[in-house]
DNA sequence: CGTGCCTTTGAAAGAGCTCAATCCTGGTGG
DNA sequence: CCACCAGGATTGAGCTCTTTCAAAGGCACG
């Protein structure tokens, strides 16, 4: 579903639709979106990488891109999957602190640095927007947090399960969710390996909490309980 | 010593030092500081809890603020130690969405949230210089979650002792570095017991990469073994 | 209809957890 | 002044969950 809602486009990408701009007058829309450039990369692709000078700001479109760090053995941690309305290297200074891949197709709105300081000067309101979205990235880090280090194998499938699920909330009818990344992916992000993540789905499914149709699909059967496991309220 | 480091004065406190106002004019800075009241807590007692409604906004002046999330059945993961300078509050709406307890003698500057939103109004910069720092506090949670997701016991207990020892860095000549929290603490930060915790310690004393005056006191007897365990490079 | 990648499943090993006992240490009261 | 106590820290032993290593299954693509 999500990697197949690119619209291509050889028109001019409409702007105001701009989650940087959400709240701010059509002024300052119109100043921002003209700093914008619009980039596509293809599943697997690199965005950029961790270390590399911090040339650009970017906000993801359409697709999912995950944001990782790696430990010098290639042990990964996977910090994030990033939708649509997502901003990329605001918490960068000099240089990126970690990897940003394309994990479906992507498009992205670029900004470069310079006009992108340039921007937070000159339209009212922008900064003080970006707080709001920075505050709301760091609330669902210290979530991710919780999980990390307090959940179980379990606890920690079913809360990314819920998360998939809110992010393409709108179909209502089905309890299906696409996945659109690989079992390793999750793994990285959940801090498992992949064969736990296997067979905690596997495990979920044997308890008729979900349905397994194809890997990258989860019918969420018992969404109740599926609550109930993430917040760790049983065993 | 950080727990020693308070000046209890009578006189009005010097907000020219609030890191809130790092960057503003003089003129911006008196604003910010009119709006500041002083508070402080004893070791042990709790700041906010998690889900109360959020009315302030806090600022460390002196001693550790330690923040935490709980699941329903008690387990704990501490988010992170505050130190002078840092905000608490910042990344909240309605509710506070963690606790705060002062894990030694604290105290800190106290904002109202309507104050502190007619402050982000009025003073240019104060919303940029806020973005800036909670992009810090983002890009250290990210750390974190390698941390929590990806290292060994050893390697956290490492890193932890090299990011502490970084915060009070000024002392040259020893190599000792004073941990105000106790052991439970740094287990619930690490996303460990405190059995593994103490252990781990053990280990790195046995093989004499750190000594153990007492609990509370840690030398750092070779630092770039520390480092190496720190970013995983070895088994 | 192979071939390769991703996913699933199985069996064994191990890192860290649980439970339990002991050891400090600093504060208290006789 | 010193024994006593309580809470935190350490140590020990066994166990569990997750990992590791290995192999088989399934699906897409050439």
């Amino acid at each position: 579903m999500l990697a197949q809602a690119i619209q291509t486009s050889a028109t001019r990408p409409d702007f105001t639709s701009l989650t940087l701009c959400r709240g701010l007058d059509r002024r300052a829309t119109s100043q921002v979106a003209t700093q914008a450039s619009l980039q596509r990369l293809q599943a697997g692709q690199q965005l950029f990488g961790e270390g590399e000078p911090a040339d650009g700001i970017y906000e993801v479109a359409t697709g999912i891109v995950r944001l990782y760090k790696l430990l010098p053995d290639g042990r990964r941690q996977i910090i994030g999957f990033l939708s649509a309305g997502h901003l990329l290297g605001l918490a960068h200074r000099e240089n990126y602190v970690h990897t940003a891949e394309a994990v479906t197709m992507v498009t992205l709105h670029r900004y470069s640095r310079a006009g992108f300081d340039r921007l937070l000067d000159e339209v009212p309101g922008l900064a003080r927007r970006l707080l709001s979205a920075t505050s709301d990235e760091l609330r669902a880090a210290q979530d991710q947090m919780l999980l990390l280090g307090r959940k179980s194998a379990t606890e920690k499938i079913a809360s990314f399960l819920l998360a998939m699920a809110s992010l393409h909330s709108a179909r209502a009818g089905t309890d299906e969710v696409y996945i659109p990344m690989s079992r390793s992916d999750i793994a990285d992000y959940l801090g498992l390996t992949v064969e736990t993540v296997s067979r905690s789905l596997a495990k979920l499914k044997q308890d008729e909490v979900i349905g397994l149709p194809t890997p990258n699909r989860i019918a969420l059967t018992d969404r109740a309980r599926l609550e109930e496991l993430a917040a760790g309220e049983c065993v």
